[in-house]
DNA sequence: AAACATAGCAACCGCGGGGTC
DNA sequence: CGACCCCGCGGTTGCTATGTT
């Protein structure tokens, strides 16, 4: 072995390039026997020699490497670089309109799966569609912006159903279908085509996004887990942004949020009440305890230029998330709506918050590991498993595997779940885009991710027949179907859902769902919860905790 | 012009899956 | 069947360039 350094590289390299040939012990360091492996930045000489090295022997082995090529280099180092940077027929630039949406779409269908994605973007790395990904987060996060086009969110559920329905895919099989490995799996040739349409449509006033801030406004504040809050700008720099928003003018900021105003005392009045929900501005004072607790999650509607006293407090409570579970775009949205003097009680609550467990479990759930899809996979399996044993036929019309009826439900509920589990799934982000409505924004952006959402969720809009009092004959499985309805995502599905009248079983079906994750105790207190009326103001909160990690549902069990 | 902040990118690290012995 | 190794993936870190104050 020779000990190569590459010092006619050095004058190409920075000027830190001295510190970078460091060399490093590697904890991997197998093949050397003790040998001295580099790191940080490479060397044309290194590539050279990589890149030879592969046209002899090919790729894999990378450990290999640097025995014959006398590489320092460990076999990771190695393949890295060359996936990333030597690798023939590799793309380098900026990603293009096209491959942009396509990154949004596949990111929406599956999440961070960048090798995936990476295999959708022929000389694209998934390195750099992290790395382009994580860009636009922090900008639209900034920006306040939903990660997500409405439409792309709706066009990968949907397509998530039409997956299902057509493919015939059952709730089992369904766990490992991944859309993306079918033939069939087609990006969307016209995704943003509604997006310009509403431009500058303001004020926004969508019906359903309020819905589910009423909700949002009435859960627990354990139930989020957009705990995450706005970044800390500074006070100018986030008005800058602000501004760069609403292109029109200030005027017309101060104009959208003007009608929010009204139309949180008008229409999220009635909507709330149309879903069986107290309102949010009933001036119930334990309800505004919780909302409270909505507008810390919430909160991020500030950072869409709206500001408030309460802004400071976003530093106290600014928790650090993994790089991309913040659907905090999505709070952002979902707190659009906010009123404003709720704020005022975000302070109160900052000030003497709930048990630090509550926000540390939030914040830590899981939601970005997919530990909530394996729960609900279990549940699913083991639901399957007790159905064939037990032959029980409670919530299902029959147990045929095409079972339509179950698997339906089972569809409309688990696909969204099983997406769930990314972080930024469609449905993890139905809500952004249905609250992204109310996102009085009319964006600048030049980039096709930073148009505003424009088109609203007609279809959703306050799907209250489940509510209807024809349903009322069953209080508990209206105050179920309520509490589905309290999920952003299932009303982001409503337009399904409505065609499909399961709202009733496939809350069953989530019910028992949830009680066989839960087990008896915790089921017991969840099905205390959902029967009650307290549900209904909580019912998504509940969720909420139940989507995110289990331990969040004992705490809201104990919420008054 | 300097200091500071931020964005973007490249590389590293830790972990898990799969294969082999 | 378990240990070991290789490989790949996703998350994180560190550095540089650029923008802002």
């Amino acid at each position: 072995m020779t000990c190569k350094r590459d010092d006619s590289d050095d004058e190409m390299l920075p000027k830190d390039q001295a510190e970078s040939q460091l060399i490093n012990e590697s904890n991997g360091g197998s093949s050397g026997g003790g040998a001295v492996l580099k790191k940080g930045p490479w060397t044309s000489t290194e590539d050279a020699i990589l890149v030879d090295y592969v046209k002899k022997h090919g790729e894999g082995n990378w450990n290999a490497v640097q025995k014959h090529s006398g590489l320092f280099r460990c076999g990771k180092s190695c393949r890295l670089r060359w996936a990333n940077h030597l690798r023939p027929n590799l793309k380098k630039g900026a990603f293009t309109a096209e491959e942009e949406q396509v990154i949004i779409e596949l990111h929406a269908k599956m999440g961070n799966k960048w090798a995936r994605m990476a295999a959708h973007l022929p000389g694209r790395t998934d390195n750099e569609i992290k790395n382009y990904w994580n860009t636009r987060i922090k900008r639209r996060q900034r920006a306040g912006l939903p990660l997500y086009p409405p439409e792309v969110t709706v066009q990968a559920y949907q397509e998530d159903q039409l997956d299902q329905n057509t493919g015939g895919v059952d709730g089992e099989d369904r766990g490992q279908h991944d859309p993306l490995q079918s033939n069939n799996y087609d990006i969307p040739d016209v995704i943003f085509d509604n997006l310009s349409a509403n431009q500058g449509i303001l004020p926004y006033v969508p019906e359903l996004p309020d819905i589910s801030v009423s909700n949002m406004l009435l859960k627990g504040v354990g139930s989020s887990p957009y705990c995450t809050l706005p970044p800390m700008l500074p006070q100018q720099k986030r008005f800058r942004e602000s501004t760069d928003l609403f292109p029109g003018s200030s005027g017309s900021v101060g104009n959208g949020f003007c009608s929010f105003e009204q139309f949180r005392d008008d229409t999220c009045h009635k909507v709330a009440r149309s879903i069986g929900l107290s309102s949010p501005l009933d001036s119930d004072p334990t309800t505004k305890n919780s909302q409270s607790f909505g507008v810390i999650q919430g909160s991020h509607s500030l950072s869409n230029g709206n500001s408030s006293a309460s802004e400071p407090t976003y530093g106290a409570l600014k928790l650090e998330l993994p790089s991309l579970q913040y659907t905090e775009t999505d709070l952002g949205s979902w707190g659009t709506s906010l009123q404003r003097p709720l704020l005022e009680s975000v302070d109160a609550f900052i000030q003497s918050p709930p048990p630090s467990g509550a926000f540390e479990a939030d914040c830590s759930s899981p939601r970005n590991s997919g530990l909530l899809d394996a729960l609900l996979h279990e549940s699913k399996t083991l639901r399957s498993a007790k159905n064939r044993s037990s032959d029980k036929s409670s919530n299902s019309s029959s147990a045929t595997p095409g079972d339509k009826a179950d698997s339906s439900t089972l569809n409309i509920c688990e696909p969204e779940w099983e997406d769930c589990g990314d972080p930024i799934s469609p449905l993890g982000h139905s809500a952004t885009s249905l609250f992204s409505e109310c996102t009085p924004i009319s964006a600048c952006g030049s980039s096709l991710d930073e148009q505003p959402p424009a088109e609203t969720f007609t279809g959703i809009s306050v799907k209250s027949e489940p509510v209807d009092p024809a349903l009322t004959l069953d209080m508990e499985k209206e105050t179920t179907t309520r509490l589905n309805f309290s999920r952003p995502d299932v009303l982001l599905a409503s337009d399904w859902l409505q065609q499909s009248s399961g709202y009733i079983k496939e809350q069953s079906i989530m019910s028992d769902a949830i009680a066989t994750l839960l087990g008896d105790d915790l089921a017991s207190d969840y099905k205390h919860l959902a029967s009650g009326t307290s549900i209904s103001s909580q019912g998504w909160g509940l969720n909420s905790c139940l989507w995110n990690n289990m331990p969040a549902v004992c705490q809201m069990s104990d919420h008054p």
